[in-house]
Parts: structure tokens; sequence; C-alpha cells
DNA sequence: TTCAACATACCGACTGGTTAGTCTGCCGGT
DNA sequence: ACCGGCAGACTAACCAGTCGGTATGTTGAA
């Protein structure tokens, strides 16, 4: 009861308003107003206005505006290397390990749209640092998936007549272009574009 | 000799230093900047500098910053629509029309590959009338594409498996996608990507 | 041929407004 | 007494667009 009383004194402190820390409040009114009008559109006034603080709590916990929208990438990014790695770790065929990721990649996209959005838009606004990172680990991902793409063409399953390479280019394209077309609400669930944009790979890449 | 004098002085003034006028300098300069930095980041005194002229030249020929960005949409988005025009109307089977579009395309992309990763990146920085207009050409763009693989749908040479729109959406995004990896002087020729791109694209659409 | 009237192409200082980030200090809990 | 968690005024820089001015070219009439 003394412990559950001060949990709740501490979390009024630092929730004002509604349930969410103001950390997570600043980083959900950035992605929002970033997705919306853009990095360079949005003023820090706007964000700190939207998650009803000031600015001294903004640079009270991020470094500078940059560091949102590194926080931002990196949420999405780890979380779809995970899904991935577990994808690709799985005990299945080539093909049906592709399949999934190359859907499940669609699929979180999608739930995510506004901080991937984001993220092809506006990730060479990073500092060079941040950039570099980033992109280290974006490389990371995507031999990841290639890798896949690899084995699939060396045991003859896949098509090895485009570099795998490109393959991986080819799919994350529609992936990053989800941001320009999808729409929540649209005729397709989330679910269903995904499982169309898997077929298309897979199909693409029969023998 | 009188007649090429003045040519020549006029020419002087309108081209000081290289053989280019000045609003196509301008537009070069910008284009250039623009897709190094960004559209916001890049400022119009660094566009004049760039193109060795001052803020009076540029506001004399473009109207606003926001022009500039319009007329290098504008180009390309021209350019495009002509080439799948002529690739649509040919006298040919519909898989040989659809794939000429879907490699020539990839190919006029990377061919101005700085204007068209500028495009995908600030289009939604226009202002909302130009924007809208953007979209609307860019949709007519589409709407060609997408009659083009209905066309094949219909007659059975492509599978129907998936809606049209969304084969262009993936198609599309992958032209997107292209000046996020491709780097001229790469291990792959324009057209050698234009060919694999294509390839993927019809293969995909096997019944 | 000449000259005035006008037009075109540009220059560059200036303005009004905006912005990221800083800094001082309060406030409530421990 | 102290410190994390914030408030909010402040600063230094920047930037798109304006505007008055200059130089060069063109045209039509005397």
């Amino acid at each position: 009861m003394r412990t559950e009383e001060k949990r709740v004194a501490t979390m009024a402190r630092t929730t004002n308003g509604d349930g969410q820390p103001v950390p997570r409040r600043l980083l959900a009114a950035a992605t929002r107003l970033f997705a919306e009008r853009g990095f360079d559109r949005t003023s820090v006034q706007e964000i700190v206005e939207a998650a009803g603080v000031t600015k001294g709590a903004l640079y009270h916990y991020f470094g500078s505006k940059d560091d949102l929208l590194h926080e931002i990438y990196g949420r999405v990014l780890r979380l779809q290397q995970e899904r991935l790695d577990a994808f690709a770790d799985a005990d299945a065929p080539v093909e049906q390990r592709l399949r999934g990721a190359a859907a499940d990649v669609v699929v979180t996209t999608i739930e995510n749209l506004d901080d991937t959005t984001i993220f092809f838009r506006s990730m060479h606004h990073l500092s060079p640092e941040k950039y570099k990172q980033v992109r280290a680990e974006r490389r990371r991902y995507h031999e990841r998936f290639r890798a896949l793409v690899e084995e699939g063409q060396r045991t003859g399953v896949f098509s090895a007549d485009t570099p795998a390479d490109l393959v991986v280019d080819y799919h994350f394209g529609s992936v990053h272009h989800l941001g320009t077309w999808y729409r929540p609400g649209g005729s397709l669930a989330p679910q269903q574009v995904a499982d169309h944009l898997a077929d298309l790979l897979l199909r693409a890449l029969r023998p």
C-alpha cells in the first residue's frame, strides 16, 4: 500500500494529464508531427505544446531535436530486426521463412506507419554519426534478409536470375513506399497487403 | 558579323561564366543542393551563390523557393508521362508494352536521380495547390500504368491474384527506392538494373 | 543617325519573423 | 538539505522574400 502510493504519486508527477510518462508523450507527439509536417517544418515549440510540457522538459530528457528522430528510428529498427531474426532462425523451409519475414515487415511497417514514413523521409537529416549508426543497423537488417534470398537461390528453390541484393531492394522499395499510398481504413487490411506483397516477392522468385 | 556580335553580347549578359542561361543554372544548382541537403536545409542564398548570381536574379525568374521545386518536379514528370504514353500506345503484346514501360521508368529515374530523389523526399513541402497539382499528374501516370496491368490480367497473360493497384505500387516502390541505394558507378549500369526490375515485375505477374 | 522612353536582367542591403538551444530558478518529494 | 523534474524567458543565428537602384538592350520617331 505504501509503495503503491509512492508509485502513484511519482506517476502523477511524471505524467501530468494522462497516463503516459513525459518522455513517451514527447516521442509520440514528435512522431505524429514529424510525419504530418516533416522534421524541419516542425518546431520544438510545437512538439512540447502537443505533449503538454515545455522546452525544459524536452531538453531534460533529450539532447537535441535530432535525438528525438534517432529515438524514433531506433525503436522501429530494433523491433523489425528482432522479428526478422525470429523468422530467419525458424525451423522451416526457406520459402516459408522468407515469406513470413517479407509479410511481417509489411505488417509492422503499417502498424508503425508514422515512424517508418519519417524514417525514410528524414533519415538524411541526422547528424553524421547518428546517420552512420542508423545506416549500419539498416545494413545489418538488409544483409540478414538477403541471406535468406541467397540461401533459396543456392538450394534451387528460388530463381537466381536476379542478384539477391536487387531482390531485397525491390521488396524494401515497396515497404518504403507504403507510407506514400497506404491509408488506414482503406479497402485492404495490413495483413492483406502484407500477403499480397509477399506473394509478389515469392512469385517473382519462382524458378 | 554585326548581328553575331550582338548575339554574343546578349549571351554574355545572360550566361556570365559558362554557356548556360541563368534560369537553367539556378535550377541545376537547386537540384543538386536539394538532393544533397534537402529542401529545407538549403537556403536561397546558397542556391544563388552556387549558380553565381544573387537573389534578385532568382526572384526575377521564379516566384518563390517552392517554384523551383515545382519546376524540378514538372520536368521529370512530363518526361516520364510522355515516355509511358509512348510505350503504352505501341503496337505490341501487353507483356512487351508493360515490360518496356517498367524498364524505361527505371532508366529515366536513374538518369535523373537527383530530381526524382527530391521528388519523393520533398513532395509534401509544396504549397497545397501545387501539391494537389503534382498529385493529380502523378495519379494520371499511375492509372495509365495500372491500365496496362489490368489489360494483361483481363486477357489472361498476367496473373490476377494481386489487385492491379498493388502491383503498380509494388513496382513504383522499387523505383522510388532507387535514390536510396543506387549509386552511379556501382556494379550495375542503369539499363541492367532496369532489366532486372522489369524481370521481377513480369515474373511476379506470370499466371 | 540619334535620342528619348521604355523594358529586361540583375544587384544586394534590409526586414520581419522564426528557431534551436540555454539558463536561471521554482517546487515537491525524500 | 538536496535533487530530479520541469517552467519559461532569453539569445544568437538564420532565412525567405522585398525593394530601390543600376546597367544593358530595344524600339520608334524625328
